[in-house]
DNA sequence: GCGTTCGTGTCAAGGGTTTGTACAATGTGG
DNA sequence: CCACATTGTACAAACCCTTGACACGAACGC
């Protein structure tokens, strides 16, 4: 919880705009202590962050308010171009513009809670954008420049989804060459925010250092992640790894290709969104 | 058990502030000698180190200390060394614990600004980690986990340091098959610190794609960061690209391994401290 | 074309709160 | 003895509150 000042810095919206919003639009109901200092949770930025972006990109005050208000079907008055989804981060990313791109996030995640907007939203652009490479439309630089604003993105919700040392922990990473960690990353956050002490290794782990890992942490829990139908052998020599490790090691793998992986016993496949993925593990823990 | 003097010295807390906050927010409640001399266990100084990192990162004392509070006893792991530098921080990644890796790093990060701990706590503390895992004190598991830590804490930074859209625009980024993206983040951030609007490209840019990316992007400048002694070469292939398709480009190398690189015109070679590195490139732009 | 209204961002005044630090006077321990 | 503790009070800087107003541009009515 931020005080007005912390919001403002985190938003790039002046102290007296956010509270003339509240009081013009309502876009924002802070908390109060009890001397009456308001207080702004992270939805709370985010939607600051996304009320921004919408007035940079021509909207009016009041129509962008209301737009954030109604976080279902956004009104199009006059704008140039309608947001709807993925679409506006590619052209942002693909004409190399740092700030559509930051605008066009903040649209995304200002249109709720983390856990409403990563599978629906936040994801499928992420998709999109591999999509768009893949077919010529943008280039690799103008890929990396979104998924490391993404990525950012993600890593400040996990390092504010919970604090550290509490709960059970597991180990949370990719197989061998296998890099593309966005949704690794979601997952992490999203098993963060429900208590868990995740330990996220990131891309490219080693299976000997899988193996070491869940040895030396004492994680209950490891979850490795298969992007790529290029990663499903790689995840399945780590999980035969951390087996014979550690038998006693709930095991599970997610992602786009974790389907077929079920031969090997006891391990879980986890749901492709995120969301649930981390609510389906952490049912298996404690 | 240590004296007030003793845990201030862990936990980076000055003393009386750890007397105030006990006063204000029974954030803590030491056991006292038979003379009344308060005795913190390493527990307590855990607490202070979480208390203090959360104001650290814009909580106010009193939400930092709520936070704190709500946070059950679980099970601490072990002591927690004297706050020297990285030594701590491999101590930590070595046991593969995450409280102590983010207690090591608010302790890092928590000694001063972004300027002046980067260069001469944290990217020092970032090659030990390196040293530590060449030497086979640690795991590569064990380096990602603390590595992508230090990413987060880099990324936040990132975007917090300034308002995307304003300011002379710059690509920074890492050259084919590099990917050793702790230094140029952090430079990045520096950058962004000093009003410079960073398109942060990342590791593993093909040379293709800078190309694509500096005349697509109408940057002012390319930064390309040389690690280690392999990326000399593409580095040389970048720069050659960038120079053909954009003539009037700034170009800049940076990196423990720039300095051979000066051979190409006009091409600056910044210096490894990221701070230094940010302001020359700063006093090349508009 | 020109005055008026409206929407919107910004600011000041006056007053309370938070928070880090400092000081005095005094006791403890090696 | 001296460094370090103790409690209690005090204080200044920074922060936040509300109310009300003001400036400026865009839209509107005449």
């Amino acid at each position: 919880m931020y005080t007005i000042g912390q919001a403002s810095l985190r938003s790039g919206v002046a102290v007296s705009l956010i509270r003339a919003w509240e009081r013009r639009y309502g876009i924002l109901r802070p908390a109060r202590t009890p001397s009456g200092y308001r207080l702004y949770d992270d939805d709370a930025i985010a939607r600051l962050r996304a009320m921004r972006g919408l007035i940079e990109r021509g909207w009016s005050a009041r129509q962008a308010a209301a737009a954030v208000l109604a976080q279902e079907t956004t009104p199009r008055p006059r704008a140039i171009d309608a947001p709807e989804g993925g679409s506006t981060l590619i052209h942002a990313t693909a004409r190399y513009d740092p700030a559509a791109v930051e605008g066009a996030l903040d649209d995304l995640f200002g249109r709720g809670s983390f856990e409403a907007v990563i599978d629906d939203l936040v994801l499928p652009a992420a998709v999109m954008l591999g999509e768009a490479w893949a077919d010529g439309q943008i280039d690799v630089a103008a890929e990396h420049l979104a998924s490391n604003a993404i990525s950012r993105r993600l890593s400040a919700l996990f390092d504010q989804g919970g604090l550290p040392g509490s709960g059970p922990r597991v180990l949370v990473g990719l197989p061998p060459d296998s890099r593309h960690e966005l949704g690794a990353l979601a997952f992490a956050v999203a098993l963060r925010r429900l208590g868990v002490d995740v330990l996220y290794l990131g891309a490219d782990v080693p299976v000997e250092s899988w193996a070491d890992a869940a040895t030396e942490s004492a994680a209950q829990a490891a979850v490795v992640g298969v992007v790529t139908a290029r990663d499903v052998s790689p995840a399945m020599d780590v999980a035969t790894a951390l087996r014979a490790g550690r038998p006693d090691l709930v095991l599970a793998f997610g992602g786009g290709s974790a389907a077929g992986l079920s031969e090997i016993g006891e391990v879980t496949v986890l749901p492709i969104r995120v969301v649930e993925a981390a609510e389906v593990l952490r049912g298996r823990l404690r």
